[in-house]
DNA sequence: TCACACCCTTACTTTTAAGTATGTGGCGTA
DNA sequence: TACGCCACATACTTAAAAGTAAGGGTGTGA
């Protein structure tokens, strides 16, 4: 939070840079989700992580988060109109990504 | 690298997710470079980064290292063809990644 | 009275990335 | 003899990200 981003790809990095950030937006895709939903559909990810990606996301404008007042508590995470930008660059890189798997996978040696 | 990656996104900033990768790429798209060079043009990056990025980057073949045996050596990186399929990717996170930093400036509180 | 559901927060530890400082090899030059 | 050039390698330290474990607030049902 100390430096201000200078280089965009680092901009888009640290956006979508959290070790499950891309997951969270993918089930934010497909769905408006609830903080449980969420736990039960990416079962490795601790609270912290993801409460503090949620949070980050959020923060980014590319998520948005709303509450109920209701007992108990009940918290709806969505993508954010802002948010839906970022899925045609997130496809691309998903694309390039793919290939290079692929490739990866056919010469393990070089 | 010892789990595979099952994510192509993760993928990508796996590629380009060093601190002066993007830096790197971006001098190479221009032109192929020395060692030195790049060490002249990033001047804030360390030798030891350097070397790390430039070795992370050639073994996923997004770069070629030629090395010239002459007195003294010389060691010369550009962009593969393959490392050029990435550059349109970059291009897409770049465009994303300034109007998000613009966004971001304009509304310092969320 | 007690546990449970939901959505977290906080403190602490481990892992990973990056930074700093110093060393290497072989040849040309002074 | 010593010194610098080029392209690194290595060891050590610091900082940032992620993981682990435990607690909290509130109202409802048993």
């Amino acid at each position: 939070m100390i430096h201000q981003r200078e280089c965009p790809i680092e901009t888009v990095i640290h956006v979508l840079g959290g070790k499950w950030k891309p997951t969270i937006l993918w089930h934010l895709v497909e769905s408006t989700r609830r903080y449980n939903d969420l736990e039960k559909l990416i079962p490795d990810v601790s609270q912290k992580m993801l409460t503090q990606h949620l949070r980050d996301l959020e923060q980014e404008g590319v998520v948005l988060r709303t509450v109920y007042p209701t007992v108990p508590p009940k918290v709806e995470y969505s993508l954010s109109e802002y948010g839906r930008t970022l899925v045609p660059v997130a496809e691309v890189m998903c694309a390039w990504g793919e290939q290079h798997n692929e490739r990866k996978q056919k010469e393990p040696a070089s």
